[in-house]
DNA sequence: TTGTACGCGTTATCAT
DNA sequence: ATGATAACGCGTACAA
């Protein structure tokens, strides 16, 4: 337990012979003898050097980190998307902070308020609602933020969003094609971004295809618990839909609970379909049919727009779509 | 867009027509005059200031930040456990860093090495395997980790455990008693922490009971995708287990899988018992019987004495075992 | 090529 | 109670 005190520049500078002006430009790769650079070097690995982080990010004016603010850490989609995330900054200078702000705006609004005190150079967003407040907090904001999720228009950031019409229309296509017709949908949320895009994407889909949706339910949350009952009201009233199409993949593993309990056979007596293409859509018995909404990719790309705009602050606002695809599994063959 | 400038305390101070002393002190509650006090405050609001965090923590010596490691984002054991630290910190004046190091031993040393730059105060370690190597960095380590699993004898520093081999004994008494006698162990890789403790306590427990192990086999990984062919191979020879014990929730789920593709039904012909009691055991169909090794609690207790130690370092080095339960489910019953 | 010296924005010490 | 000022450790403009 030797507190012995982190070692600065002066203590590299006194081991090495040379100003602590010479420690930095060798450090930083600006010209110097092969003689300083040497004596430096060496200095460096035998004391452990490693500049002071905070240190350095007074003096530049940045601190080397990006923020990510996330609904929900325990949800299997956001989680894909942090691994992503983190996968990108690997191989850059940043380093990753996380600030789950719940389901709160007012959380993420604060984040925005908190982000001036400079601990992050840029966030990423995903915001389960957009307030009009939280926009306002956006364009406020001093620092590039990168919004994942559909926004409305006239804000001026950075944003990449899935495609939800085309990713319900591949669901469709191949529940058509594979000789359903009575589709029913059971969403999260409608006043979420997904929820939202999710529900119109299926009105929109169904109708030019010429389908009459057996039935909408609405979950309360886009979790399993949430599921069980929105599903069950699904099959409570009406003719039996033979495939149902769920707003994720949370919401179509407790359809799948609910038909079971019903005695109903998956996809033999309804097919099931869910959205995120998140891990538990291959574990799941039967394993789920699932529209990937490009989860990874928009994380992906979201830290990738963010790292080139900290690189070029002069950049226009972006705006990428993600296409989406579909795995085909047990649930709907 | 435009881009003003962060406010500084100057920036307050003129603007209140007070020193940036007074603006420090009113900030951070230290004796001022309600004169001042005000002035400055309003001056504060106005500005929209907030302190600048790498400034601060130049000053002060302290990030306020703290790392968590984990070896991979995506299983969801770890992703309980960092959204149990991120509630914790939630409350403190701590900001939550996440890296993902991987399996990788030696991008874990890494990390220790650079928690020298003082980008944060303390580390939440949660190594997979402990190499000699892993140990010696964290005793050189300048500044606090808390290790959550398992370590040797004689490294010094906060740890956090988990009674796996009481775990293991909740789930064979709970086997036994519900009439099942011949009970096979689907494990992780063996020279893991996890595997090397689940695999004694497994041993130890069908002894203490005078059960001959049916068969013990091994996944090459935590992973649904390792555990098919591993649980494939519990099966494949000698007289059928009536129970399998797995090491984690996702080995339980694909030994489910493998089951059913036998046509074997669960629980009827074949019990099975999970870990970790993650998200997966309640949403699994049937649902999972999970021995809770209390990942939560562990976590949460992580968090706890890692900002107990900051706000004393002299404290001694801890080391708290957290208590397993059982949730029995539709898959034993 | 190298060294000196300043400033980034805070907090804390010391006078007043 | 308040204000001037010194440091925290680094990067760089400037001088040598």
């Amino acid at each position: 337990l030797a507190l012995e005190r982190r070692s600065t520049l002066h203590a590299v500078a006194d081991r090495a012979g040379v100003s602590i002006a010479s420690v930095s430009r060798v450090l930083n790769d600006l010209p110097a003898s092969p003689e300083t650079t040497a004596r430096v070097r060496s200095a460096v690995a035998e004391l452990g050097y490693a500049p002071h982080a905070a240190a350095r990010a007074l003096r530049v004016g940045a601190s080397e980190q990006i923020a990510i603010a996330v609904a929900d850490v325990g949800n299997p989609v956001y989680v894909q998307m942090m691994r992503e995330v983190s996968e990108v900054l690997g191989d850059t200078r940043f380093r990753l902070m996380l600030s789950s702000t719940g389901n709160d705006p007012a959380a993420q609004i604060d984040l925005l308020e908190n982000l001036n005190r400079g601990y992050a150079d840029g966030l990423i967003l995903i915001p389960l609602r957009v307030t009009g407040e939280l926009t306002a907090a956006i364009s406020r904001s001093r620092l590039p933020i990168v919004v994942i999720g559909s926004l409305p228009d006239g804000v001026d950031v950075d944003n990449v969003r899935a495609d939800s019409a085309t990713g319900v229309g591949l669901a469709l296509d191949h529940l058509v094609e594979t000789g359903r017709t009575r589709i029913a949908f059971l969403n999260g949320p409608r006043d979420t971004v997904p929820g939202a895009a999710r529900h119109s994407g299926f009105v929109a889909g169904m109708k030019k295809r010429k389908l009459l949706p057996a039935r909408i339910a609405e979950a309360a949350d886009f979790t399993f618990d949430a599921g069980l009952p929105a599903a069950a009201a699904v099959l409570a009233t009406g003719e039996r839909p033979d495939a149902i199409v769920c707003a994720n993949d949370l919401l179509a593993i407790a359809t799948m609970k609910v038909l079971g309990e019903h005695g109903l056979s998956i996809p033999v007596d309804v097919a099931v379909v869910g959205m995120d293409d998140s891990d538990m859509a291959m574990v799941a018995n039967p394993s789920l049919t699932s529209v990937d909404l490009g989860a990874r990719e928009r994380s992906r790309v979201a830290a990738e727009l963010l790292v080139e705009r900290l690189a070029d602050p002069s950049l226009p606002a972006r705006r990428r779509v993600v296409a989406p695809s579909l795995f085909v599994r047990e649930s709907t063959r």
